[in-house]
DNA sequence: ATCCCTGCAAAGGGTTTGCAGACGC
DNA sequence: GCGTCTGCAAACCCTTTGCAGGGAT
């Protein structure tokens, strides 16, 4: 499916459901769904929104906020926390599914697909509950992060190491002293 | 493993962090690792700030908030965002790895195990990425949620049907009297 | 014409920060 | 005794709410 197919698509689920809950088919709405499919990562409510202006298309921050809910509840786009302070959102329709990798040293957040992980997901037995989704957020570190903390470790061992050649030079020369 | 070693385990592991990173062992700290290693589910800021009060160790939020940061740093507590407003914490260590299910209806979160996933993940193939640890949360609707959900559309369906009948009268009504 | 939606401004609430006194080292 | 930690109060910031004007139905 190509992507005008999906905008038009997603727009059709969105206007059904606007008209199921007798909401209005305002433009900033259409406008919002259409960016936040335009976007293909996750993101946040102040990237969309300086996006929508961009686009020279200003709606106001509560609209986005209000929008956001109604398409979070219509199941058009999913929250995401990754730990940090901000919360991104990012489409959920004709996506595939994806999971994050996400660096706690330097916050990056990286996607990865992995089928195996879904199906395992999808049959396992939950007693009592119906899913509709999931998120797997793996935590660890990036190569370029794993980098750095190796190189400071050597650094701080290099001065551990002329420490303890400083302390043995001293003790000698106090031996020989005595 | 007993809960009193277990305790006793993470103490030991605290205070060792604290000592290499050259920070104080204060009570406050100490008394907030063995509450939160007390409590064997997820937890929010303000009721481990209560159970602390109620337990006559009275620390401020403030010293929470700041312990919490140090211990997750040391990895010995897990930060867990389901979807709404409140941030939980966890205990990591000689704990059963585990998953959530979370209600987007009611927000109740529970628990599940699972080895197969874990290790699926672990095994996973992850370019230029270290792990350390990861978090699966399952969204969809409770049994309790489910089911009144259902009523509820039944209940709708009655009174459409109802609704139904009553055009259907009024028609054969109007019919008959033509 | 109704009344829901947009958008401004202000309130709300959880978290962080600044600072003075306390206390671990 | 030094330097950091605790805890109070205030600041901070993201999100929600109240309200008046405007637009969808």
């Amino acid at each position: 499916m190509d992507y005008s197919e999906i905008r038009n698509r997603v727009k059709e689920i969105f206007t059904n459901y606007l008209e199921v809950n007798g909401n209005r088919k305002t433009p900033e709405r259409f406008a919002i769904l259409d960016m936040i499919y335009s976007i293909d990562k996750h993101f946040d409510i102040d990237s969309l929104h300086d996006m929508l202006c961009d686009a020279k298309f200003s709606v106001s921050r509560t609209s986005v906020y209000h929008t956001l809910n109604i398409l979070l509840e219509a199941g058009l786009v999913a929250k995401r926390q990754f730990g940090g302070k901000t919360v991104f959102y990012e489409q959920t329709c004709f996506t595939k599914t994806h999971h994050h990798l996400i660096c706690t040293t330097c916050g990056k957040v990286c996607e990865m697909c992995n089928n195996d992980i879904g199906e395992i997901i999808r049959k396992m037995k939950m007693p009592s509950f119906r899913m509709a989704s999931y998120s797997l957020c793996i935590y660890g570190t990036c190569s370029k992060c794993s980098a750095s903390i190796t190189r400071k470790q050597r650094q701080l061992q290099k001065v551990k190491d002329q420490a303890k050649q400083i302390r043995i030079k001293t003790n000698n020369e106090t031996n020989q002293s005595t």
